[in-house]
DNA sequence: CTTTAGACGAAGTATTA
DNA sequence: TAATAATTCGTCTAAAG
């Protein structure tokens, strides 16, 4: 096994693309398409996170579904475990319910995590994020749920480490970008949320394969990244550009042929041409000396 | 004609007190 | 909560392929 690559072999449960990465330098397995982590052991993602080893992993990929990460809320009721997912939810709803935003929020959680193609653990986790909040009494009289569940979802993946941006989050929110915002600084300080800075690299296989580049091309970018980290470019505020900036850089470096143009990138990734550039003078500064 | 490069002000954001 | 500093965006101009 490489250190990092594609085997052809593994399906992601989630979206049938054969697109799984390997990557045994951070130990995981991920779907590049959908951001798919199918298995990992790296630790600060938080507590409920565990560690297994390569057989293991082999094992549990081999054996079909993922694992499933759910956390049990112990506060409110648990749902027989050997239940499919979706049999789960609708038992809860009908254990506390009595509130009717609650289902409202399930199914909202449903409609985008679909529309996002977001694994089902990421559905499963934003369920338990909102109803950690309706236990913290967050859920009131005047505050919007389209806001609150956007948010959840948002946070969600950013502690699963699933690429998708709060922009793209707001395509298929029926809120707004700025109120997705509000809700998330709001959550994020009344839970105590702390969540680790995006790497950038997390976008480029995802963006790699909206265009339709190559392996390599995808390698090479996640390589330029990795040469520059903690030089200050990695840990900018807007991670896709800089992801979009090492796309095109390596697609200079490699494929002289058939590069795409910034303009594409910048589409792509959701951030404007200059923001490319701007990056890419960083990455290129740090390459040069 | 298309793509790339650089610069400017405007606008919105994170951080700090 | 308000002010400050740093960043991004859109657009314009110009050069290069």
């Amino acid at each position: 096994m490489g250190e990092r690559g594609v085997d052809r072999i593994y399906k992601c449960p989630e979206c049938e693309s054969r697109n799984i990465i390997t990557d045994s330098k951070h130990a995981e397995l991920y779907c590049a398409d959908c951001g798919l982590v199918i298995a990992e052991n790296i630790v600060d993602l938080g507590p409920e996170w565990r560690s297994y080893d390569e057989e293991q992993t082999a094992k549990r990929i081999r054996t079909g579904p993922p694992m499933t990460y759910r956390i049990p809320d112990k506060g409110l009721g648990t749902p027989a475990p050997e239940l499919p997912a979706r049999t789960k939810r609708l038992r809860w709803i009908s254990i506390d319910s009595g509130d009717k935003t609650l289902v409202l929020a399930l199914l909202e959680i449903d409609r985008m995590t679909d529309a996002l193609k977001l694994p089902n653990n990421i559905k499963e986790e934003t369920s338990v994020l909102y109803r950690k909040a309706m236990k913290h009494n967050l859920i009131k009289k005047g505050r919007s749920i389209e806001d609150l569940v956007s948010a959840m979802l948002y946070i969600t993946c950013r502690q699963y480490e699933v690429p998708r941006t709060l922009k793209e989050i707001a395509e298929v929110s029926r809120s707004s970008l700025k109120k997705i915002r509000r809700a998330y600084i709001f959550l994020i300080r009344k839970l105590g949320i702390k969540l680790a800075p995006v790497n950038p690299a997390r976008y480029i296989p995802r963006f790699c394969s909206k265009l339709g580049l190559s392996e390599e091309i995808r390698e090479r970018a996640i390589e330029i990244l990795r040469d520059d980290e903690g030089t200050g470019v990695a840990k900018g505020w807007e991670p896709t550009g800089t992801a979009a900036a090492a796309i095109y850089l390596a697609t200079v470096l490699s494929g002289e042929k058939r590069k795409k143009t910034e303009l594409e990138l910048a589409k792509v990734a959701g951030v404007s041409v200059p923001t490319i550039r701007s990056r890419l003078k960083f990455l290129e500064r740090q390459r040069g000396s």
